[in-house]
DNA sequence: TGGATATAAATCGTGTCCGATATAATCGGA
DNA sequence: TCCGATTATATCGGACACGATTTATATCCA
C-alpha cells in the first residue's frame, strides 16, 4: 500500500534518466576524443572552441560564447591557451577596444583539415540514426535553455 | 579543384557536430536544474549520485563509480561534501577496510522524495520521442565507452 | 564637457573531471 | 610467516564551468 521507503525506484531508476543519458553521453564523448586530441595537444573544450572559431574569422569572444553556450569567465583562459599554443590570434578590436578578436591562424587551420573529427563518427554506432539523434539533442538542448532563460534573450 | 581552405566548412559546421549537440545539451541540463537544487543546496553532479545511492544502499564507491561512469578521484570530494551536508552516510566496511559503504541518510531520502525530477521531463519539450532520444543517447553513450575502452572491462 | 550608465573581457573562488600517484588493506605463494 | 602483487580509496595538479565581481572602454545625456 504506502510505498516501501527505499525500493519505490518506480520511473527513478538512474538508467531512465534523460538528463543522466546525456550526462554520461558527454563524459563518454571525451573519453573518445581524448586519444585522437592528446596526439594534437588538445583538450576537448578546446577542440570544439576550436570549430566554432572555423566558421568566421575575427569572432568577438561574445559571439563566441553565444555560439558554445559559454561566457568570457569560461572562454577567456581557454582561447588564452589556444593563443599560446599558437592556433589562434586575439588582438583588441581598434574601433571598440573593449571587444577581443580571435582568428585561426594558419597552424590552427592546418590543424582542423586533418578531419579529426571523421573518425569518431563511426564509433557512435548510431547508424543512420545519426542526423536524427542529432536533431533530437540540439531541440532538447534548446528547449532547456529557453526554459531556463524564460526567453529574456532577443528571438 | 583544391578545396578553398575557408570556406569548406561542408559537414564540420558546429552546429552539425553530435559531439556539441550533446556537449551543449548537458550545460543546458545543468542550467536548467540550477534553480531547483540551488534551493536544496545540491550541485548537479551531487544531485545524480544522490539518484544513483538511491537504488540500493551500502554500496561501495567503486560500485557508484560504475553506474555514473567516474571514479574515486572524482567521486570522493563529491560524496565527502554530501557526508557534511547531511545527506549521505560513509563508513569503512568492517569486513574489508579497503572499501567505504556509502548510503542516503533519512534526510537524503526525504529530499529525494520531492519529486525534484519530475518538474523537469516537461521542460525538455520532447513529449512523445522522450523515451525514443533517451534510448538513442544511451546506446550512443555505450557505443562510445565500448569504442574507448577496447572492451577490456568485463562483457 | 563630464559624470552616470552600459557593455566587453578578465579575474576570482568553488566544484567538478581526470591522469598520475600515494596510502592502506588484502591476498598469494614460497 | 613474510614479502611482493593486487585492490580500494584518497590525494594532487591541471583544465573546465560558472556565479560574482572587477577593470577598461564606450555611450548617453543633462
Amino acid at each position: 500500500m504506502t510505498r516501501t521507503p527505499k525500493a519505490d525506484a518506480k520511473g527513478r531508476k538512474l538508467s531512465n534518466f534523460l538528463c543522466f543519458a546525456v550526462y554520461s553521453a558527454n563524459l563518454a564523448f571525451g573519453r573518445a576524443y581524448k586519444p585522437i586530441l592528446d596526439a594534437v595537444g588538445l583538450t576537448y573544450t578546446q577542440y570544439i572552441a576550436m570549430i566554432a572559431l572555423s566558421e568566421a574569422d575575427d569572432q568577438t569572444v561574445s559571439a563566441l560564447g553565444e555560439k558554445l553556450f559559454l561566457e568570457s569567465n569560461t572562454l577567456t583562459p581557454i582561447l588564452k591557451k589556444l593563443e599560446q599554443s599558437g592556433y589562434i590570434s586575439r588582438t583588441r578590436d581598434p574601433a571598440d577596444e573593449r571587444q577581443v578578436r580571435v582568428s585561426l591562424t594558419a597552424a590552427g587551420r592546418r590543424l582542423l583539415d586533418k578531419e579529426i573529427n571523421a573518425s569518431l563518427v563511426e564509433a557512435t554506432g548510431l547508424g543512420d540514426e545519426f542526423p536524427i539523434v542529432q536533431k533530437s539533442v540540439v531541440r532538447l538542448r534548446d528547449n532547456l535553455l529557453h526554459h531556463t532563460r524564460g526567453d529574456s534573450k532577443k528571438g
